[in-house]
RNA sequence: CGGGGCGUAGCGCAGUCUGGUAGCGCACCUGGUUUGGGACCAGGGGGCCGCAGGUUCAAAUCCUGCCGCCCCGACCA
């Protein structure tokens, strides 16, 4: 993509909204506008990161047996009627009403719908174990919403639900979830921490919050540095098998948010092994049982020829929120540092001399080469001074700037740099894509 | 929802106290000189001063009401 031709509002001063570190960047890296309090538009570079993540959390759903499907943005508030929770939901749902004058609302999450749509068409046992996901725009009406896209009101999320013929293999669905966020957030680039969260009236312990460290987290956590170097289940765990040692291994040191925080068993920890920090929580699981099935009638025959409401999970990813997570995770002075796996382009290409016919030459040689090579190239030909090339180009935080000049066009010599550690080398023209596909 | 703050050009701000026909920096356009870490010169375009009402000869400025946005708390992917 030439930078001439793309559509990327760079900001150069920090819109006085924004005032933690991930809103400011990506107001200024063009990645968001803000259209009223805590709702966005995604511009190109912001939809292309979001596209990246959502397509990583995807794959390990897929992975671990969950099925993508997409379900609507708009709600009737009948079967929200159903549940009991059109009433007891409040003013964070967004009712509206169509010309027909029926209730309707902006779908804060999904079990309801999805409990329709599974009684509707499952009656045996042995459609199950079953999983469904989708990754759609919900809407909270936050009282507060902040941080940019952290708290936003309207947010892309990616919701899965479970259904089991009992709390055993409900369990075994929880376990699938659970190892495959540890592999999604890890993919990422983020060490996220789960943490035993409140489980509601079923009780037990199948509720996790996944959690990323940050100094800028909302919320206070704590938990054991051994969980910092815990393995993460390698790309072909078998999630058919057993899960239960990796969750076990897991679960197993102490980690909670603050309002879980048990100092006494915390202060049981050597010192050296504690860590308090500020979390910013990306994910949530947890079994809810028969909460939906029992009022909505949601029940299958089981093996025993007798009917069973089924019981169910939810696993929810914030995507639109990991955006501003990872920025939170990954960033410096400059700007945005993206993890190669999410990245909006892989290389950021700076011809230093645009209108320079041997500089041009060179630059247009190594821009075919790159996106033949199959990387995704943002390629800065504006006419502008070195200084501003590179301080936009550090914004926007690409993992791989090759730069090229009248210079390097004579000595047939780029530089390259690597944005995450600011380490150059300069090399032959000829020798840089086999350099960056070298990682 | 309680407390605090802010709405003036795309962005950052001054001007408001003490009313007199709207300004600065960056960005943008034209021409020229420049070009390896956010250039310089000259010229130029762009404003219902958040909205509505009021006071006044005259309102960005004073008064009233409303709207929007941000921050701190109680709640949440």
């Amino acid at each position: 993509m030439r930078l001439s031709r793309y559509f990327l509002p760079t900001l150069r001063e920090t819109p006085k909204e924004a005032e933690i570190v991930s809103h400011r960047l990506m107001l200024r890296a063009g990645l968001i506008r803000q259209q009223s309090a805590g709702i966005y538009s995604w511009l190109p570079l912001g939809k292309r990161v979001l596209e990246n993540i959502a397509q990583i959390v995807r794959e390990e759903q897929d992975r671990s047996g969950a099925i993508e499907m997409l379900m609507p943005t708009l709600q009737s508030a009948d079967l929200w009627r159903e549940s009991g929770r059109y009433e007891a939901y409040g003013k964070e749902m967004l009712r509206i009403q169509d010309r027909h004058e029926r209730d309707m609302l902006y779908g804060p999450t999904n079990e309801e719908m999805i409990t329709d749509i599974f009684r509707a068409y499952v009656s045996s046992y042995r459609a199950m174990p079953l999983n469904l996901y989708h990754i759609q725009w919900k809407f909270r009406d936050e009282v507060r919403p902040r941080f940019g896209v952290m708290r936003g009101r309207e947010f892309l999320m990616k919701d899965a639900y479970s259904f089991d013929i009992d709390r055993e293999s409900a369990r075994a669905a929880y376990q699938r979830m659970f190892v495959a966020y540890l592999r999604t957030f890890e993919r990422l680039g983020l060490k996220a921490i789960p943490m035993r969260a409140e489980s509601g009236p079923i009780g037990g312990d199948m509720s996790h919050e996944f959690i990323i460290l940050a100094s800028t987290g909302e919320s206070e956590v704590y938990c054991s540095r051994d969980l910092l170097d815990l393995p993460i289940p390698p790309a072909d765990i078998d999630f058919r098998g057993d899960l239960s040692p990796i969750v076990d291994a897991w679960t197993s040191h102490y980690a909670a948010t603050d309002e879980k925080h048990d100092v006494e068993a915390f202060n049981k920890l050597p010192e050296e092994r504690r860590i308090t920090a500020r979390g910013i929580e990306v994910g949530h699981i947890f079994y809810f049982g028969t909460k939906y099935s029992e009022p909505m009638g949601a029940k299958v025959a089981g093996p025993d020829g007798a009917e069973h409401f089924v019981h169910m999970g939810s696993y929810g990813v914030g995507v639109s929120r990991l955006v501003g997570a990872v920025i939170e995770a990954s960033h410096d002075e400059a700007g945005i540092i993206w993890p190669d796996s999410i990245a909006p382009f892989a290389v950021g290409l700076i011809n230093l001399k645009p209108g320079d016919a041997a500089t041009d030459a060179a630059a247009e040689k190594l821009y075919d080469r790159l996106v033949k090579a199959g990387l995704s190239v943002l390629y800065d030909d504006l006419d502008q001074r070195a200084g501003a090339k590179f301080a936009s180009m550090d914004l926007i935080g690409l993992p791989w700037q090759v730069i090229i000049g009248p210079k390097g066009a004579a000595s047939g010599e780029a530089e390259i740099k690597r944005r995450a550690t600011g380490a150059r080398e300069t090399l032959p023209i000829d020798s840089v894509v086999d350099r960056l596909l070298a990682g």
